[in-house]
Parts: C-alpha cells; sequence; structure tokens
DNA sequence: CGAAACCTTGACAATGTTCAATCACTGTGG
DNA sequence: CCACAGTGATTGAACATTGTCAAGGTTTCG
C-alpha cells in the first residue's frame, strides 16, 4: 500500500466546492494502489471508507450462505462506491476485490459525512450522482427482467459500441473476463459462451480473446432494441 | 381532480426543514384524487412535478417499441417519484397510471429544485431517501439475476411476511393483482401461476384469490433464503 | 345478464443450466 | 527450456425451467 498524491478537483463530485472542504477531504484521504487479486474489504466489516476509483477495476461481491458468488457491480475509473454507509448501520454490505491493479482514493466516512452536512455543494453533487446511479440500476433491472440471455449479451456489445463514434462496424474489447461478464449479466458462463457463437454465426460478430469484431452494428440493433424502451444509442454503462 | 388540506410535515423526506421551507411547499403544492385507471403522466411529456403517495397504488411503467409493457415499478402509501427529474433533463421516462383509487401530493418540480438548493436538510433527506432506494434496486437485481421464477414468487411472499410478527404461519395478501406482480418479478402470469400452485403441493402455502395461507414459514425459509446472501426477516419492500 | 379482464391449465417449443470432457493460455518450478 | 498445474473458455448431451399458444374457468362491473 503506497500513498500519492492526487487531485481531487477533477473529480465530477467535488466540483465546485468550497476552499475549505477540498483543504478538509485532502488532509483526510489518501490515494493507495492495490495488486491485482487483492481483496480490500470484507462483508461485516466495519465501514470506515469511502472509494473512489482512479484507474484499474473493481468487483464488488456477495457470497450466499450456501457460498455461492453474488456480483453486485464491477467498477473502473471515475465510479465509486461505500456510498450508502453515509445514512446506514455501518457494516460492508460486500466485498471488494482488485481484478485488475488498482489506483483508489479512500476518504474516512466519519469525515465525508460531516462535510457533506457543511457544504451544500457537496450534498448537491451527491445527490445528483446518486440519482444518476438509480436511473441506471433501473435500466438493469428493465434488461434483466424484459431480455433474454442472448439480447442481454447483444445488448451489452451495442452499449459498449454506443460510446464510441458513429459507424457501420466497430473492434471493441471486454472490459473484464467473460465468466465475470455472465455473472453480471445474470446468465452461466456456458450460456454467455453460446450466445457469442450464435452472435457469431448470424450477426457477423467475430470475437478472439477479449477483442470483439462487430461487422454489422445495424443487425444488432434490429435484434435487440426494438423490444427496450431506450432507443440506441444508449449511454449508460 | 380534487384538491384537499394535508400535511407535509408528516412526511419522512420533509422532516426537520425550516418554517420558510414549509411554508414554501405548502404553497406551491396540490393533493389530487385519481380514479382507478387513470394514467396521469406519459412518457416524453414535459416532466413538472414531483409525486408523493398519500394513499393508494401507483403503476409506472413505459412501452417498447413493439408494444409491450415494461413495469419500472408499483408504488404505495409514502413512496414518492419523479424525483430524478431534478438534475436531468425534463422528459418523463414512464407513464404513471392509478391501479387503486389514488391520493397523491404534487409539488412543482421548479419549487422543488430551487429549495433543495435553498434547505439543506431538505437536499440530506432527499439523499438519505435515494441512498435507501437504491440499495432496494440493488437487492432486486441480485434476486432477478440469481434466483429462479420459483423462488423469486416465495421470496416475495416471505418478504411479505416479514413485515408482521414472527409466526409459523400467517396470512396474507397480494397487494394488487398477479399479472402486474408477475411482470414485477420478471415473469410471465402463466409462470407464476404454475409457481404457486408448486407452493401449495410441496409447501402448504394455500392461496385463494388475492389471499395467502403460509402454514409453515420456515419449509419457505429453508426453501429461499439459503441461496441468498440476506437473513430472514428481510425488511425491504 | 353479458362483456371484459384476470387467472389457470395443458401441450409444446424455446431457452437456460448442469455436468463432464477438452482445449488454450499462463505462470511456476525443476 | 520443458513439464505441469491452474484458470478460463468452449462444446455436447441430458435435463430443467420458462415462454408461447390455445382453451376454458372465474371474477368484476356496468
Amino acid at each position: 500500500m503506497t500513498v500519492m498524491p492526487f487531485h481531487l478537483q477533477s473529480i465530477a463530485l467535488f466540483s465546485k466546492l468550497a476552499e475549505e472542504s477540498f483543504a478538509s477531504l485532502l488532509q483526510c484521504s489518501k490515494k493507495v494502489f492495490y495488486k491485482k487479486g487483492h481483496i480490500f474489504l470484507k462483508t461485516h466489516d466495519i465501514a470506515q471508507f469511502f472509494f473512489y476509483v482512479c484507474e484499474g477495476w473493481v468487483k464488488l461481491f456477495k457470497e450466499t450462505k450456501e457460498g455461492d458468488e453474488i456480483i453486485i457491480d464491477v467498477l473502473t475509473n471515475t465510479h465509486y462506491f461505500g456510498e450508502s454507509f453515509l445514512f446506514e448501520e455501518n457494516k460492508e454490505h460486500y466485498n471488494a476485490q482488485a481484478i485488475e491493479d488498482l489506483e483508489i482514493i479512500m476518504i474516512p466516512l466519519a469525515s465525508l459525512k460531516s462535510l457533506i452536512a457543511k457544504d451544500r455543494s457537496l450534498a448537491l453533487n451527491f445527490l445528483q450522482s446518486t440519482l444518476a446511479k438509480q436511473q441506471t440500476a433501473h435500466l438493469e433491472i428493465e434488461r434483466l427482467s424484459s431480455q433474454n440471455a442472448f439480447q442481454r449479451v447483444a445488448c451489452f456489445i451495442l452499449r459498449l459500441a454506443a460510446t464510441n463514434q458513429e459507424k457501420k462496424a466497430v473492434v471493441l474489447r471486454f472490459p473484464y473476463d467473460k465468466t465475470l461478464l455472465a455473472s453480471r449479466l445474470g446468465m452461466r458462463p456456458e450460456t454467455f459462451s453460446r450466445a457469442l457463437s450464435k452472435l457469431h454465426q448470424h450477426y457477423g460478430v467475430e470475437v478472439k480473446n477479449d477483442v470483439i469484431h462487430v461487422n454489422n452494428i445495424d443487425a444488432l440493433i434490429r435484434l435487440v432494441c426494438q423490444q427496450c424502451s431506450q432507443t440506441y444509442p444508449c449511454k449508460d454503462k
């Protein structure tokens, strides 16, 4: 664990804060590095920190009583977590693991909480971000309850593509491994794999390791977006 | 549409506000009644109001391009909606329909927004509630992606029961109709119906219209809660 | 009463999971 | 350098779950 200098000002959540707030935040927060694979938060631990991801990937997960993993979220640059404890009991609800080398800012919850109570802008920033997260969660619920596994995979690829410029064909990369992605999309790895091979056979999508060649975006759009309430390009994550 | 007197003070979201804020809220908000079946919000309308449900039931829903309904949420007493527009584009994302006679408070978004910027307590109340809603949404995602249809039905019944005192057997009621509930749980009405009949045959659950007799809660708990990260009684909605 | 909406059931098709086998890729230690 | 173990990915076959379609029963409400 190494501490490094960093710039809170460039983080949207902390934009437009009073000078004092920055000073106070800078004083109490620290940037740390975790190696790939390291689990740095465990369920039922006392919740002490808010986390902002600078670089790398984090997996948030729980376990069922039978020991199966439940993926809560997978986060990267500019994402944050640990905020629900601002107003709740002080136990962690999930485990957090670095799935790629991780660069992350930790802010003590007590400090953040008192700062939110003092600085109106910070409270409003948090409210805005939380509302945006809520919107994302609702879209995810919508997809899980109305699309089948194949459509969810195609939809995920389209959303990866939607951040790019508008083209007929694009090259993309899966951001993390397929087993995790399958779980995130609510299906077994085998089902995910079969969805990809169906996309290859019928829809001009070629996947080699983590690289995806989409040769005909329109074909995918016709396939998926027709049964959705959103319109391509969907910009949520 | 009839306007009626009402008490904002008793609403958790508006607790601990400054006197001025109350006065301002009371002046701009109004309580209205809608008859069962009435659709009072439509997608793409200009979003003008925040809604707080006093009594009755509301269904929030979208439509796919093919015309199928997607249920966003079903709300009743003390629930609210319309808050995401505090910080977003000003179009409604969904339709709202009274599915039971409805008594609801409407607050102009512009007023609410300026009040939130002024009154710190209001902003904090909103942040707290939004974080709680987010937690609920995450649990819903967890259930949709890790439980099968039968488990989701059993889990729903257990959560209905969890608000009651701890007993071996309880009598419950479905809060709204089964077709809607099925859709809310991400399955077809036929699948829902079959889940109920399986619960009857093997787990001592008797359903007659909207009345549910659960004769052996422990059997259900063993069936469902083992594969979940939560511990009965789960208190979320 | 009669129409409409809701609910249930059966037969069948489509979709998804499980389990086992195999392959590819990676990193380790001899 | 190679052998080997470990992880992740893919595939097939059997099975379980869920959706679809059609028919018929029930409830509600004008």
